[in-house]
Formats: structure tokens, C-alpha cells, sequence
RNA sequence: GGAGGGAUUCCCGAGUGGUCAAAGGGGACGGGCUGUAAACCCGUUGCGGUAACGCUUCGAAGGUUCAAAUCCUUCUCCCUCCA
């Protein structure tokens, strides 16, 4: 199957600019970009179906190149955005630039090979423009009329838009044509909020180099609640296992909505498409089998083998309705020493030191609303004395706060 | 440059001298029901304190007052209209 068949089959791709792509996809080469950019340090589950992509891509023989937008995030982009984006300084767009390449290399392989994967960053063409060069070179060729018709500008002219912010879709445009000139880059991919920034440089390559380059926009992943993927109650979900640990971010993938397996199983997963009609076909409660493979190969993904194996020992453990949890699972720890515990400590007082709750306020609401769990047994309330006597044989505890949050206590000497 | 409007707790948004830790909604969290789902119902939602109570908060800094989110002064930022 074309690799353009199996993106669209899975829900991958909301538009393209040129249907006859889908053919010349099986027979061509096309070194393609997607451009991300360097604003956060790490990245989140909201770049995870485009990472895919890029891979789905190389493994049908393209070449992908990721560009970091050190330099256009110096700008920010208007589109999809309600107000201006932080500007960042060089040293921390540089600084996370860095961050991205061990990010990336977990999901495309990069190197020099004729389909290995590359990582431009904009700021070494961008950086050293000639404003006045660039004005005759490339701004001769944008109509503001035109450009004032786009939706993404439509919109911030409500809220106001500076024109700094305006000139996003001319530098969007140029990294185009650059790739397209040093790098044979043909196909530029993205959100669908990129679609007027990723028309704008197919139609500056046709001006200027009389060639033809192609786009194609992912549709918004949302869940089925229509909000944005990535947040949870603990904040964004990272790719980066120091933000998010393997286990935290196996639990995300468990908990989403029946609604959203089947779905999700298509865009963040490379299990066939067949086996993910035979998933689809399981109902009600039967559903969490596909959660459970979902999670599974999410993790894998994203933390490796190893690491999404633990993950499922550790929710199985915590879920499974024993009480007993594995002393190796990998769930969220604390340590506190055997001395601090010598003296029965109330509850929530523990709580909120050891940060599993954000203050006392918090931790004694928990614990009156009877949402916490020491051991398996219900706690009496913020009082709740824990001791050196509660600690089993590995020397843990395990508080349960609501019905999912496994957080365990270890006494260190 | 001129005229006017605004900034409130995570978000939206009420509040024009005491009864305001601040209505209402959203979100989030906890409980119930379940399937580690959704929907629904109940509760909580600044910090400290077992509690009584105390402390800090309404763009920033000062001031008036027994008492300020509310009044005055200066400053910062945002928006609208005119140029």
C-alpha cells in the first residue's frame, strides 16, 4: 500500500495541494519538512502524530528534515494563536534546539544516508537576512491583499496583530524555498493552522524557481471532548521521561475515552491497519484491551520495549484489584527517612510535605473526602497517623489518592 | 498625538466603602455509579491551623478612612474611536 493510502486510511491527512501527490508519492523521492518549533523544551503528545508521520514517511523512503524554527520563534507565528507568542532569546532557543535532537532521534533515523532524517535549524539562513535584499527578493512577491484574506489573520485582526507577527508567512515561506533549493525538499507537511503558511512558500518556489513543491496538512487531533490533546490533570504529557515518566504517560494512553481508542490506535501506532479493525470491533467494557494495546504501544514507541513493559506490570499491579504492589513497579516514589517516621506523622501533613499533595489545604481536602488510600485502607481523615508500622517488608507504603494516583512512600535510613 | 474604556482568584465574568477569600459559569480535583471509559448525581476549589481563628490576594506603588477589590494620586499594560 502507497504510503499517502495508509496516511489518509489512518486519518492522517486533512488537505493537500496537489491530488496527483498521492501517486508520485510511490515512485519519487521526496525529501520533506515540517517545521516545529523551538519554543518548549521538550516535546509533548502533541507533536507525537507528526513525529509518526515523518516516520511513516522515511520508512516509504523519504527523506525527512526537521526544521527547528529558531529563528522564525523569534517572530512567533499568528496562526491558530489568540495572542502574540513569547518572544524567546537566542540562548534558549538554542538551548532547546539541542533538546530536540535527542527527542527526535528516538523516532526517525537521522544521518546522512540517502533517506536518513536531517535537523536544519532556520536560524542559520534567517538570522543573517537582508531586510532590504529580502524585501525585493521575496516580498515583491506576496500581495498583502492576499494576505489579509487568511483566516489566521482574519482573526488576530479582531485582537490585533503586530507586524512583526504579519511577516511569519514570508520567513515560513522562504525556509520553503531554501530547503527547496539546497535540499531538493518538495513537500512541506504540517497542522492544518499551516496551511496558508505552507501554500504561501509552494507559491513562492513556483515564482521563483518556476517548479512545482507540494503540502499536506494533518487534521487537529482533538479528543472527542474537542479539547486539544497533551493536557492532563499533572499538566502537559512530555515525550521527555524526565517531564512525564513512562508510567505516567502509559496511564494517559489507558485512561483516554472509549471514543477516541480507535482513532488514536491509527494515528500514534504502526500496528496494521487489520488489527485495528478487529480492535475496533470489541465493545463496552471489552474496549480496554484496545486501551491496554494502545498504552502499550504508545510507550513502546515513545520509551522503548523495556520501559512500556514495566510501565503495564505497574498498572496491572496497582489495577488489578490485589492490594499488593510490586516493589520494582514503576510508580511514583518518594523517599523519607526511617527517623522522621519514628513519631507517628499525621496524613495530610505527610502529604504535603513530601509534594504528593501541592499544599496542607489540598492534602486535608483529599483526605476528607475520603479520596485517600494508605495501604489499601481508606483513611480516617487529614489525621490519619502514619508510622514507621505501615511500612512492609520492602519498607513502602502506598497511598492511593482517588481512584487512580498510585504514589508510593519509602523508608530510607 | 487627541478622546474614551478596561486590568478581579486556573479561565471567563459579577462585584463601586463594611455583611468579600470575593456571585455565577467553565475547568480541575474528590465522592457515588461504572470498565483505570463516557454521561449523570453530590462535594471541594488562596495559604496556615484538629479547630476557634489568623495571614496573603482583586495590574503596580503610594494615599484617604475606624474600615478599601470598591474613593484619590502616580505608574505599567491592553482595547476602541479619531489623526
Amino acid at each position: 500500500m502507497g504510503v499517502f493510502k495508509e496516511l489518509q486510511d489512518r486519518g492522517l491527512i486533512n488537505q493537500v495541494t496537489d491530488e496527483s501527490l498521492a501517486k508520485r508519492l510511490d515512485t519519487e523521492s521526496f525529501p520533506h519538512y515540517i517545521g516545529f518549533d523551538a519554543t518548549a523544551s521538550s516535546l509533548h503528545i502533541g507533536s507525537l502524530a507528526t513525529l509518526l508521520t515523518m516516520r511513516r514517511m522515511q520508512d516509504a523512503g523519504h527523506k525527512p528534515i526537521v526544521l527547528v524554527g529558531g529563528g522564525t520563534t523569534m517572530v512567533g507565528d499568528p496562526s491558530g494563536k489568540t495572542e502574540m507568542r513569547k518572544m524567546l532569546d537566542k540562548t534558549d532557543i538554542a538551548e532547546n534546539a539541542r533538546k530536540f535532537h535527542k527527542q527526535m532521534s528516538k523516532f526517525i533515523k537521522l544521518g546522512d544516508g540517502p533517506s536518513d532524517g536531517v535537523i536544519v535549524n532556520n536560524a542559520e539562513w534567517l538570522m543573517d537576512l537582508n531586510y532590504i535584499e529580502f524585501l525585493r527578493d521575496i516580498g515583491k512577491h506576496f500581495s498583502v491583499n492576499r494576505m489579509l484574506t487568511a483566516e489566521s489573520v482574519k482573526l488576530r485582526l479582531e485582537k490585533g496583530l503586530s507586524f512583526l507577527e504579519f511577516n511569519y508567512q514570508l520567513l515560513q515561506a522562504y525556509d520553503f524555498l531554501h530547503l527547496f533549493q539546497t535540499m531538493d525538499c518538495r513537500l512541506q507537511m504540517g497542522g492544518s493552522d499551516q496551511w496558508g503558511n505552507i501554500v504561501a512558500g509552494v507559491e513562492l518556489i513556483r515564482r521563483v524557481c518556476g517548479k512545482e513543491a507540494y503540502g499536506i496538512t494533518f487534521p487537529l487531533i482533538t479528543k472527542s471532548d474537542g479539547q486539544k490533546m497533551g493536557k492532563s490533570e499533572a499538566g502537559a504529557i512530555w515525550l521527555d521521561p524526565e517531564l512525564t515518566s513512562p508510567y505516567e504517560y502509559y496511564q494517559y494512553w489507558v485512561n483516554v475515552e472509549d471514543n477516541d481508542v480507535i482513532r488514536f490506535l491509527n494515528y500514534f501506532t504502526f500496528l496494521p491497519l487489520d488489527e485495528i479493525s478487529k480492535l475496533a470491533e470489541l465493545q463496552g467494557e471489552e474496549l480496554r484491551e484496545a486501551k491496554r494495546v494502545l498504552a502499550y504501544e504508545v510507550t513502546k514507541l515513545t520509551h522503548g520495549e523495556e520501559e512500556a513493559q514495566k510501565a503495564e506490570k505497574a498498572a496491572q499491579a496497582a489495577f488489578s484489584g490485589g492490594n499488593e504492589i510490586d516493589p520494582n513497579a514503576d510508580i511514583p516514589t518518594v523517599e523519607i527517612k526511617a527517623e522522621d517516621l519514628k513519631e507517628a506523622i499525621p496524613l495530610a501533613k505527610l502529604m504535603a510535605s513530601t509534594g504528593i499533595a501541592s499544599s496542607g489545604k489540598e492534602a486535608k481536602r483529599l483526605a476528607m473526602g475520603g479520596g485517600v488510600t494508605v495501604n489499601g485502607d481508606k483513611a480516617e481523615g487529614p489525621q490519619h497517623p502514619i508510622s514507621l508500622e505501615l511500612a512492609d517488608a520492602h519498607g513502602q507504603i502506598i497511598l492511593r489518592i482517588g481512584k487512580k494516583r498510585y504514589h508510593r512512600i519509602r523508608v530510607i535510613d
